[in-house]
DNA sequence: TTTATATTTCTGTAATTCTCGACATATGGA
DNA sequence: TCCATATGTCGAGAATTACAGAAATATAAA
């Protein structure tokens, strides 16, 4: 993850629709959604759409399949997890007391055991 | 953090000089750099260093203070730790075991002792 | 008060991005 | 092949953003 990739990320995260987008799909995790779906769900006209998948997909956001007429677009958990990386490693920069409260605070949000806070 | 905040801070970072401006201030934590200095150190007029400042600083991701005529502007280590944690929080949605090796990636970065890989 | 330093605000221009109608391409079924 | 469905690409207008010169504001020192 060069500064490159990171800021088309940022780039592609920074628009309402595609914000949507990518948080429509991390809820369709794993089977993934098509693109005339996606559109249908946001009401947005298809093709805004397909430009906005575009986006996403060259920032390497999302990931695509055809699947006979459809293209089933899914995130890339594996990008996200390095755009995060880009940005947390930028604040510990040699200084490891400055990231680990960030890190501490964003635990609860994935509980190591099965249940969640009851 | 709604997404209104988390917009315009994706907005604010996906632009080169500003995302620079946030990495050399990330370095100078915590006492933070004058406008003036920053704009030296990135190579950039000084009036379009204060309009980017500006833009960081509306998005929550710097905050500023007076000290003589210099304006010294820090980052908010706070507000990046929101901004991260919207985006964590989304890939959880409902779904930890998305989010639990997201974070386990991150760790590395953040060693709980005092030395890194040897 | 005058001058120098530090930063911001104003302003116009250039560049980029957003949006969507119209058209093009791809797939599958009749 | 012909038609319907699903998606992508093209093109142009609207809106937003980036940039930097010039002027304004704030502070401090002579």
């Amino acid at each position: 993850m060069d500064t490159n990739k990171a800021l088309e990320a940022f780039a592609a995260l920074s628009q309402a629709t595609r914000l949507n987008t990518f948080r429509v799909l991390v809820r369709h995790e794993p089977e993934g959604l098509p693109a005339g779906e996606i559109a249908r769900l946001l009401d947005v006209p298809h093709n805004t759409m397909s430009t906005h998948l575009g986006v996403l997909s060259r920032a390497g956001l999302v990931v695509s399949r055809r699947q006979s007429r459809s293209i089933i677009y899914r995130v890339s958990l594996n990008h996200m997890r390095e755009t995060l990386g880009f940005l947390v490693r930028d604040c510990c920069a040699g200084r490891p007391e400055l990231c680990e409260p960030l890190l501490e605070d964003l635990k609860p949000c994935c509980p190591p055991s099965k249940e969640t806070v009851s």
